[in-house]
DNA sequence: CAAGTGATTAGC
DNA sequence: CTAATCACTTGC
């Protein structure tokens, strides 16, 4: 994935992703239809940014995967940075170079993303994906159910968030709920 | 582990 | 109009 800043490339190796499919999937910001000024980008034609604000202040990047009128996406949650990552560091100051992308806030941050590149065409040169270096195997991408999406009820539960077995850069270390604190409730795990 | 932050949304 | 929610991050 690549953005441009103010003429130079920062890019990173997308590591991790989520795919959301409205209208059903009840965790997408599209479920039971809803379009609103904010999801309507997500009706749009496959190949476009669908970029949002949470909580205040991060953004979110999505690619719209579909053909129009069919809300599906997919969230970018986390990049290996690989150029421009003094730009990155600029945009984080103070975090380690692992901690610069590695989620789907901080890659925004990083990458300095926000409203502006909503319903950007990912053919145009603000930001696009490339072709990585190395074809990536079937077997090296590890699946598991996606983050922050508790009330989705039953969909919360489907396998679809994506990561690279292994990579340092994923949000969160491979399918393990984030860090298990001795003092929580023992046992646990089968 | 909990607060913070403000756009977005549903519901009057 | 108002109140609740949120596809997260950071620091205690």
């Amino acid at each position: 994935m690549v953005a441009t800043k103010g003429g130079d490339r920062v890019s990173g190796m997308i590591v991790e992703t989520e795919a959301y499919r409205g209208p059903e999937d009840r965790a997408s910001h599209a479920y039971g239809g809803r379009r609103t000024r904010r999801t309507e980008t997500m009706y749009g034609i496959g190949g476009t940014a669908y970029v949002y604000f949470v909580y205040g202040m991060y953004y979110q990047f999505n690619v719209v995967t579909a053909v129009p009128e069919v809300p599906h996406a997919v969230l970018i949650r986390a990049l290996q940075p690989v150029e421009g990552v003094e730009l990155m560091r600029a945009c984080r100051p103070g975090r380690p170079d692992v901690s610069l992308a590695n989620g789907p806030g901080k890659l925004c941050t990083a990458l300095a993303i926000d409203r502006s590149l909503d319903r950007a065409d990912l053919l145009g040169d603000r930001v696009w994906i490339e072709r990585g270096d190395r074809p990536v195997s079937a077997a090296s991408i590890a699946r598991g159910s996606r983050i922050g999406i508790a009330y989705a009820g039953e969909w919360a539960r489907k396998p679809w968030r994506f990561w690279l077995k292994g990579n340092p850069f994923v949000s969160r270390r491979d399918g393990m709920p984030r860090h298990v604190r001795a003092g929580r409730k023992a046992g646990g795990g089968a």
